[in-house]
DNA sequence: ATGACCATGTTACATGGA
């Protein structure tokens, strides 16, 4: 019964014992982080060595983005950029293969920053992301994409009023490439399997968690043979709930192999 | 009823985040 997860950990210097202990609670077989806010050399490596997971860390200089991939079971890295536009070097995306199939770890662009140029990024990643998944669907590759995609996909997936209509992650645009996603076949699993719920994964800090004024922004979107082994899915609303946390909670789906 | 964050880089703010 592997276990997937996702968590955007706003800083992995910050985080490390959230990190530790979300390990401990879950024992995912592959944890995918993002907004490390390190370059790829500052990530705790040696910290993290008793874990027993494997790491593989893609930072950026500056202090922004950055995402990881942690296993307990066997993976190889595949790419550490996401396709289709070379200038960028944006830490974003990184794809391992494992457990049978290839799996993506992203953090998609706000794009409230940077004016129209900037939304323009974040819808044109998003684009980029359906032609990647598009191409493994085509060959029948089990595919999962996990991270922080920052759209709230409905009106259902976030607390009402907690954003203007224009802000980037609910705006026309970005909601109608996630659909695009989903309609090459992809299943949101939180979604799939808490239907009439809308399980938020980010609160703003202040009391925005305390009164449950979220959003759901983290997702997995599993292709068709995956999720029809898809046994349980949830937010770890805990690591939230601890001092000093991220603003995200994690996420997680179980795959009922075999 | 009201107020109200956090992280980074660079050094008292600016920027990004969502």
């Amino acid at each position: 019964m592997p276990r997937l997860a996702t968590f955007n950990v706003n800083s992995i210097r910050r985080r490390v014992p959230h990190l530790k202990r979300f390990l401990a609670r879950h024992q995912p077989d592959l944890l995918f982080l993002q907004e490390l806010k390190c370059r790829t050399e500052e990530f705790p490596a040696l910290e993290l060595a008793e874990t027993g997971y494997r790491l593989h860390a893609v930072g950026q200089p500056g202090g922004r983005n950055g995402v990881a991939v942690l296993g307990r079971v066997p993976f190889e890295v595949t790419a550490e950029a996401l396709p289709g536009e070379a200038a960028d070097d944006h830490a974003r995306f990184v794809t391992v293969k494992a457990l049978g199939g290839e799996i993506a770890g992203l953090y998609l662009p706000n794009g409230n920053s940077g004016g129209e140029a900037g939304f323009a990024y974040k819808l044109r990643w998003m684009e980029r992301l359906a032609a990647w998944a598009a191409e493994r669907l085509d060959h029948f590759t089990p595919v999962a994409l996990l991270g922080d995609f920052n759209v709230c996909p409905t009106a259902a997936d976030l607390a009402p009023g907690a954003l203007p209509p224009t802000d980037a992650l609910v705006r026309p645009e970005s909601r109608a490439r996630f659909r695009a996603l989903l309609n090459l076949g992809l299943t949101d699993a939180l979604r799939a399997l808490h239907p009439a719920e809308a399980p938020y994964t980010y609160w703003d800090y202040g009391p925005a968690f305390d009164t449950n004024r979220g959003l759901r922004i983290d997702h997995i979107l599993l292709s068709p043979e995956w999720a029809e082994r898809l046994s349980g899915c949830g937010v770890d609303t805990a690591a939230r709930a601890e001092d000093q946390p991220s603003d995200h909670a994690p996420v997680w789906c179980e795959l009922n192999f075999g």
